[in-house]
DNA sequence: GTGAAAGCGCTAACAG
DNA sequence: CTGTTAGCGCTTTCAC
């Protein structure tokens, strides 16, 4: 950490006293010149802006948020931001707070429930203007705690009849239910489904097995894959199910990360899709129609979904009024080579 | 936003103050006991959380900041979220996190040197413990605004001779090199690049064209892809460079994601890989063993290399030494069927 | 358009 | 082990 540049005071930083000093002005215009430029003259401004510049000064967001009263701080809670289905919202969200004096703070709830209660008790001491979540907030305790706040608070990628504040997201249920009818038509009879199976996935294969039933067909077996997703995890996953199911016919995975790795899996092991074995993902991920065969898919309109949650949650930081807070995306079902058969 | 809770004052918050009163102690034993749980009495503690439990307290983290100098905010910069190489890097640093009590402030500097300048802008007034760069960082005005800070900064997927601190990496020019190496030996001899030309880019390129140079081949083409990248554009991309040198025989890229497309791009164009055109790609993702054909890459550990960063960086803000502050990560040549002729 | 005084909520420093 | 006092750096409020 040698270096030679002429180190200011090791110990005090800079501060708005001694920008005043420099420019000549008080304090206190010093801090209007910075956040209401409008409010000091020209002239007045130019010195002050040099001031700062010659003495490095850096404001002091403790301070200023502690004063003010107001934070510039977004938090945003994301189960794993190495899932891509999330990533894509996650640049959405991104992208719609791009130019805004937002600071987005993100943290990564692990997919466990106590966790996301902890992390929020590590976030909520910063005052968040606003609060994203990827997912339904599940603890009581904190969905109480953020009602109490009072701030804009959104939840995408899932839904709830009572959503906190604003929800924007997409029914599960129907995206299992499309594929259901879809395996229906198609006349697959030895079904399987793998992937998560608690919240959102529970509401997936009560709608898969709903869309199944009108075609008089059933799950055959369910082969839950809580855990980490890796292209690899689909691979084992179809080895797996065709050991416990083995004239398994179609399998419909909660994600497509897991059916894409099934369809390498099944090329591995010589079994033709969809002749043999159909196969479906969930999500629409942006490969899914380049992956031989072509991968039927779940449409979600991810980045569209965090792009629109962050420009709904601008509205309301501007304090502007949000006509419908709660918005169901739409989704579909884009029926590839994967399950043509 | 209409509960049937008890709500408590609207408009005050509730302080160390409020939750002093109720535990019938004085406000600084209440900071303590949340604080320095061992300097207060087990039973003068056990009341005090209960009053926090009862008055729902949280501490506000710009005051206690403010008055004690210390912030828990280590502030993680990132060219690309959806970037899954460095996706895998973030997942480390998280974990290395997981425990302390340092909230992680993730921003995107989108790949632009302008903005990742005004990003630090708008990050510095946190006054962060610690700052993680994705890249070594390129402004030699925010290389100079964090050496002032004098505050733990570690640099990583670069590698630069003056790192402003800490520096974990590896050299894309090796990276480069084994490829050319690799390349020269198979007896490839018209040749493409297509990638990032600048920075790491640029370092990689200059490798790529050394390791060749011992074999007495050359870089044919240089196709830049500066943007994002995603599977699909790696298959435009193979077919730009195959109508820009139509008899390449082997393409280097500077992702697996593009080589991973132009894998799928010459199977949908009937070009076979490795036979006609070999492919070969960067970063180790983790699913290039099972793209057909299998992918040839270099292999670089982007999750130790996060998890590594987190541990160094964690060493530092408790005060310990880190022995060695620069650390080259080994890379290496996966060779695999995508160049297997 | 600018300034003086006050205080946001917390915890360091010093006492006891 | 606990309390008193003061002040972190900024911006609100009120004044001119």
């Amino acid at each position: 950490m040698e270096s030679g540049e002429k180190r200011r005071r090791p110990n005090r930083p800079v501060r708005v006293e001694d920008v005043a000093r420099v420019a000549g002005v008080s304090p206190i215009t010093v801090s209007r010149a910075l956040s209401y430029p409008d409010k000091v003259k020209e002239e007045t401004r130019a010195r002050i802006l040099e001031a700062v510049a010659q003495t490095g000064y850096v404001v002091n967001r403790f301070a200023s948020s502690l004063r003010s009263g107001r934070s510039n701080v977004i938090s945003v809670f994301v189960s794993s931001l190495m899932n891509p289905h999330f990533a894509s919202s996650m640049q959405g969200i991104l992208d719609a707070f791009e130019g805004s004096p937002y600071q987005l703070m993100f943290a990564q709830t692990g997919y466990s429930e106590q966790f996301e209660a902890d992390l929020l008790e590590t976030v909520l001491p910063f005052r968040p203007a606003g609060v994203v979540f990827t997912g339904v907030i599940r603890s009581d305790k904190s969905r109480e705690a953020l009602q109490q706040l009072a701030i804009p608070v959104i939840e995408m990628w899932g839904y709830r009849p009572d959503p906190i504040d604003m929800l924007l997201g997409f029914s599960n249920h129907e995206g299992g239910r499309l594929m259901g009818e879809h395996f229906g038509q198609k006349g697959f009879r030895r079904i399987a489904y793998s992937g998560h199976t608690i919240e959102r996935g529970a509401e997936r294969i009560a709608g898969f097995r709903e869309g199944l039933a009108r075609h008089d067909a059933t799950i055959n077996l369910i082969h839950p894959m809580e855990g980490t997703r890796r292209i690899a995890d689909g691979i084992d996953a179809f080895r797996d199910i065709r050991a416990q199911l083995p004239d398994v016919d179609a399998i419909f995975f909660g994600t497509d990360i897991l059916a894409t790795g099934a369809v390498l899996g099944a090329e591995k092991m010589g079994v033709e899709v969809p002749r043999e074995v159909a196969i479906a993902g969930f999500g629409g991920l942006d490969y899914t129609p380049h992956v031989r065969p072509s991968l039927t898919t779940i449409h979600v309109s991810g980045y569209e979904m965090g792009r629109d949650a962050g420009r709904m949650l601008l509205r309301r930081l501007n304090g502007e009024r949000v006509d419908k807070p709660v918005v169901q995306q739409p989704i579909s079902l884009e029926a590839r080579d994967s399950t043509n058969r």
